[in-house]
This record gives C-alpha cells, sequence and structure tokens, in this order.
DNA sequence: GAACTTGGTTCCGGAAAATGGAACGACATT
DNA sequence: AATGTCGTTCCATTTTCCGGAACCAAGTTC
C-alpha cells in the first residue's frame, strides 16, 4: 500500500464518517496498525492535508484542500456559461440555482446560489445526494442506457422518503417522462419539501453531462410557475448547445462516472 | 521526498497556477524529473486526487478534494454558530456575508453567501485575499501583536489599489482604527467597488479567531447603514462571546495561522 | 520525408521511505 | 494500584519510490 492510498483513504473515510477523526478511530475503520496511523497522519498534517486540534489532539480537513477543492469543474467552458447564464436566472427569478453531476448513483452539486425566496435547504458545492430521488439526478440518468440504468441500480437502492422512487419500474416510469419532456421535476423526494426542475446538458466534446436545476420551496410554487422555470432553463440549455456544438438532443450518451 | 510531499506539492501547484495541468508543466514547474511527475501524477488520478481530462490527456482537480475539502471548518460550533447568525443577517438586509480567516498576510473565505442586493464579485469559500487591504483582514491583523505585525508585513506586499493601505505605517493606522472601534471598515480596496464591515471573533478554547463580515456595494450604501449593519455585527459577536466564553475584548492574542 | 520538437510513458537497479509489532507515556476510570 | 484508552516512538525488515535513459506518438520545420 503506497503512502498515498492510506492519505487517499483517510480522505475518504473523513468524507464518510464526518470531518473529525482521531488516531485510534482511524486505525480501527481502515484497519490499519495504530502506529502506522498515527505516522500518516501526522505526516499529513505536516503537509497541510490536515489540521490538528490543539486541544482534542484530533485531526481535521485542512484548508488546502478547500482551496484546492474548489476548483474542481473550473476551466470547463460548457460549465462556465451554464454557471453564469444560472446567476442570472437566479437573478431574475430570486430562486436558487444550482448544477450537479452524476457520480455512480450519486449526484455531487459542482454550483449554487441560494435564492432570495425562503428555502431552509442549501446545498453547497461538493455535496452528494441520491440521484434517483431528485429531478437533476434522474436527468443525468435519462442520458444512460436502459441497460446501464438496471445495472447501476439493481438492487433498488432504499431511500425512507416517500415520494422517491422505491423501485426500478418505479424510476423507469419517472426516466420515460424526462426523456420525453426533455426536462424532469421533483418535489419532496429526497430533500423535505424542496422541489425543483431540472434540465441536462452535455459537452459535446467530452461527453461528460451535467444537469442544470432550479430549486424552490414545493409549497409556495404552482404548476403553472414550475411550468414556466422549465421554460428558462430549456432556453439556456438551448443555447448553450448552439454555442458549445450541440448539448445533446440524441440519443443516451455516456453520463459522467 | 516521500510520496506524499509530491502529491502535495502539486496541490499547492494547482492551487496558485490554475485548475490544469500537464505532465511536462508540472516538471519543470517543480523541478522534478519529468518521469517523477507522470507517474505521480497518475497515481494521483488513480487515487482520485486527480481526474484527467481524456481529450487532453491533462490533469485537473479531482471530485473527491472538492467533497472533502467543502468540510474544512465543519464541527466548530463557534463557527457553525456564526454561519447561522450571519445567514440570519443576510435574510433579514439581504446584503452578502461571510466568514474569513487569517492565514499569513491573506484572508481566507470559510463560509459565504451571497445577498440580493447587486454586487458583481462572489467570493465563495477557499477563495484567498490579501489580508491588509480588506476590514475582514484587518480585524484579525489587528489581533497580533505590533511587534508581529511588523514582523508579517515587512517588507510591505505591494497591491496596486488605490485604496489600499500601501505602507505599514499606514495599516498601522487602520489597525489603530479597528482596534479602537472593534470594527472595521473598507472600501473599493482589495476588490473593485465592494465595501464591507467587519467583526473578529475568538473562540476562548482554541484561540482562533475568525472574522465576520458584511459586504455590498460601496456606491449604494451610505455611512448610515453602514454603521447600522457594524452594529448587528457587533450584537451578534456580543451574543457570540456570551455563548462561548468570551470571543476577545481583551488584549490582542494570536490569530490563527 | 527526414530531422526536430514537444508531450507523455515505461523500465529497472540503487536508494530511500513506509511498515508494524512492541514498548512506552499520559491520562481517566474503577 | 490496576485497567483501559489514546497516542507516540523505535527500529529491523520490507516495500515503494526515484530518476536517468530509452521509447512512443504527434505535430513542425526545413
Amino acid at each position: 500500500m503506497s503512502a498515498l492510498s492510506n492519505a487517499v483513504s483517510i480522505l475518504r473515510w473523513l468524507r464518510q464518517h464526518g470531518p473529525e477523526a482521531g488516531v485510534s478511530e482511524v486505525a480501527s475503520g481502515l484497519d490499519l496498525p495504530k502506529s502506522t496511523a498515527s505516522r500518516v497522519l501526522k505526516d499529513m498534517a505536516a503537509h497541510g492535508l490536515l489540521e490538528r486540534d490543539t486541544a482534542t489532539a484530533r485531526y481535521r480537513v485542512g484548508m488546502l484542500l478547500l482551496e484546492v477543492g474548489r476548483h474542481y469543474g473550473a476551466g470547463q467552458p460548457l460549465l462556465e456559461a451554464a454557471d453564469e447564464a444560472l446567476a442570472e436566472l437566479t437573478r431574475r427569478t430570486g430562486y436558487a440555482t444550482g448544477i450537479s453531476l452524476l457520480n455512480g448513483i450519486d449526484v455531487v452539486v459542482l454550483r449554487s446560489r441560494a435564492g432570495t425566496h425562503p428555502l431552509r435547504v442549501v446545498t453547497p458545492p461538493g455535496t452528494r445526494g441520491p440521484a434517483w430521488a431528485n429531478s437533476t439526478g434522474r436527468n443525468l440518468i435519462a442520458r444512460l442506457s436502459d441497460r446501464e440504468i438496471a445495472r447501476r441500480f439493481t438492487p433498488f437502492p432504499r431511500l425512507e422518503r416517500p415520494n422517491a422512487p422505491q423501485s426500478l419500474a418505479d424510476l423507469m416510469q419517472r426516466v420515460a417522462r424526462a426523456r420525453a419532456r426533455g426536462y424532469d421535476e421533483s418535489d419532496d423526494e429526497s430533500l423535505e419539501g424542496v422541489a425543483a426542475v431540472s434540465v441536462a446538458v452535455a459537452d459535446p466534446q467530452t461527453g461528460d453531462a451535467v444537469s442544470l436545476y432550479v430549486a424552490f420551496s414545493g409549497l409556495h410554487v404552482d404548476r403553472q410557475r414550475r411550468r414556466a422555470l422549465a421554460g428558462m432553463l430549456l432556453e439556456i440549455k438551448a443555447s448553450l448547445a448552439a454555442r458549445f456544438g450541440d448539448g445533446e438532443a440524441d440519443a443516451p450518451r455516456r453520463a459522467h462516472g
């Protein structure tokens, strides 16, 4: 196991089990000898990947990671353009918008912007959520082949939320809807009270697809306005497609991850 | 040089020189043999620290870093409480707010929230800026001893912005003002057209200090309103101090980094 | 189209670093 | 004083890393 493996394992472990870790905790969690865990953590801290809480002697995520991590996706023209367009949309309408991307069966938020309308939840960049249980994720799932969808969602992941799809058939039905309409919507699925509409856009160069979304309170936005928002997203998508070659429009292609 | 050193050097290099890098570029930039650069980059990508642009064969920051990095500072009670209070302030007043922290002679944004009033610039978490050229940074500098300030700012860093302090004496004068008033303000210094007021708060446990700021357009907010905002920040500071032991109020103590 | 340049990869033996069991130190609890 | 928890240090052994050199693939240039 290279030194890097250990360091990365620890980062992955931190991603799952919260932002703090002690030596023993990591050692048992990753099944490492205590001595190794102690040394690797110390090395990582010495290099700035982690920081040490002087009081508790526990380790925390380092500032370097914050600084570097925020550049994820920077410099990708499609992404930057989409982000700008969404910023404009938020300015005009006051709703929260963002961009996310499929990773396995999850979506990860790449960019986001809080709106001015009341919405308890904010999902800052780096947040991970169940792709099958919100519009943003399903849009990206919809770009996969049925075969691939079946593969990823067998067995079907359990999620204790009433409105979330509970079976592959259930999911495929909503995917079909998304494919038919060119956009998808969700309401009170993975996040309580949160509704959203979204569209998927792909970079024809790389084939990577991202999803642009507008999020709002499910209680305060009626069907008509949602449709209007979907329309605006579709416009943005069209303009991006015009600018970057295509965007999609054709048959399902591979999404990211 | 351990494997970790190399990996971290590369991350630091990426932090400075933009989010993309090729093998030769890194090799010459860090004065490494090409073979080493190639191998290390590949290893990092294999572990998910970096990703590879399939088209250009260049490396980019990996998603893992985004996900882990966003947890920087998570779980620190003072920070969370301050963040919540600022969110409330933004909700009530519509101004952008945030939290930042001193690191050397820079400030790094930890949390931020865009406001509803027009402000071109957004400074998402992870953004680094010159501490001496905005209120947020000077507040934290003000907590250092004069001796330490002189040490850090000799020689005095050059910054081509008209309103920014241009000498140590210049800086000390504004620091004195900040110390006297308990808050600081800046207008059109490091960021064009951006003005801000801010206060510093310290965790008495760790001694680490952070700065809470409100940012707005210098053209659209008059003196009186700025004073009102400063008052609100001071209230937040007082309530945090009450909750967490002290906050500061006493003589300069060490700030972070 | 042959010779260069530029960007990246692979090989492999010597050098250097990581590994992990064990012993140890510092606290708390019982 | 004994026991448990948490972290560190030691050091012989193993493993990995290092880096010059050779190599490959695409362009450029003459």
